[in-house]
DNA sequence: ACTTGTATGTTTGATTTCAAACAAATGGAG
DNA sequence: CTCCATTTGTTTGAAATCAAACATACAAGT
């Protein structure tokens, strides 16, 4: 496992831990590295699971399909990247996600549920894990919180302005750079890159902002 | 504090203490309630904090108000609701909602941090408190996590099947019963319910569905 | 300067959605 | 049963979006 503690080490899982802590901690939650061919599931969508996934090597791909057989690849899991944990850290519920192996790839699981129901004495290291799947799961939600804010707006023009706007706050500034091009940012908006382009276009005519490639300025 | 204790029960943050446990466990996370009168903000927009909200009585309202002062409503919190608790548990994160007393109300504060950080020791109702929290965190990412699903498609009619697909998965049937009457199912999915019913139909004359009020067949 | 590749802006017709109004069906209450 | 309120389905013209193609701008490398 100690060839892998680089990448452990970087993962906001197991971030303010020592190298120490982290390979002391690791039996806390039954660590144990699989290893999966190209193709092949490492969770299946209707699956209910204790563990989450992190990958060591390779890649792994997060998708839906539907009914009708209609495949969506929601993201991509590189090297650090983990997944599963909502479903680990609540008992019971059932994955709406498949994840499947996109190469050759190692993955280490972790047993969340060993994480908050053994172990209840005061070992430390414990306790920041603790704080850190906390950390984990209420960041998820401020990011998601946020998508949802913005693509729940009916139009293109509403969805850019509500974007927009909560980047200026967050920046605490009206002039900001955003972290898209175009066409990241009409796939994060949920629209189309032409229909967006022509919304900025008609929002510089009327004089509601500026841009130039990813850097914004909004005018009030 | 002991008058509120029902509403605190039913709380799934409290949910497996006691009520004795439940009263002990205050401390850990200081809980003070506090007075708002109708129309007084309780969190602003901006703000950050290390403290959740629970509405003891009353109500308050979660709002968005963008940049050139559109107010949105997001949800209405009710005796026994809570809010903010994400923004609590992700230390330095920055509200992007407000919460405002819709009627006059009491809302208890519970300090977050001070329920990660401190009292390390097992004391017995503090973990289980914790993993509530993490419990009711895992539970808020999988419901945005459905919703994201749907709706960021980009057709009324892939909402539709996205939605009904996974609703059908989850009551491992293909004939199951909805929560949402029309309207509350085309709020829910961002579109507009008169094209919503229009595409309900088509899917109905394609053969791929069948429908009475709340009740769905897919037909496969 | 030239070429190449990529990012961005614009145009087009077909399609979809919106918004508003109205019609039909449903479920209670009297 | 009849009346009434609510929910659901349908229609309509206006507006927005989609999808695809093309035009322009910029940057990196030769």
């Amino acid at each position: 496992m100690k060839k892998y503690i680089s990448v452990l080490r970087t993962s906001p899982f197991f971030s303010g831990l020592t190298d120490e802590e982290i390979l002391s901690v690791l039996h806390c939650v039954s660590a144990t590295s699989i290893v999966k061919t190209e193709g092949t599931y490492i969770f299946r969508a209707g699956d209910s699971t204790e563990e989450m996934g992190l990958v060591l090597s390779g890649s792994a791909l997060i998708i839906q399909e539907d009914l009708w057989g209609h495949r969506n690849i929601l993201s991509r899991c590189k090297t650090g990247d983990f997944f599963g944990e909502p479903y680990a850290a609540k008992p019971g519920s059932v994955l709406n996600i498949s994840v499947v192996a996109e190469k050759d790839c190692e993955i280490l699981m972790l047993n969340v549920k060993r994480l908050l129901v053994t172990c209840p004495t005061a070992c430390d290291h414990h306790q920041k894990l603790v704080r850190n799947l906390v950390s984990v799961l209420a960041n998820k939600i401020l990011i998601f919180n946020d998508k949802i804010t913005h693509i729940s707006k009916r139009t293109t023009r509403e969805k850019l302005l509500s974007y927009l706007s909560s980047e200026s706050i967050k920046h605490s500034s009206l002039s900001f750079d955003i972290p898209f091009d175009r066409q990241q940012l009409a796939d994060f908006l949920c629209v189309e890159r032409a229909a967006m382009s022509v919304e900025l276009s008609k929002l510089q005519k009327e004089g509601l902002l500026k841009t130039n490639r990813n850097h914004f300025e909004l005018l009030t």
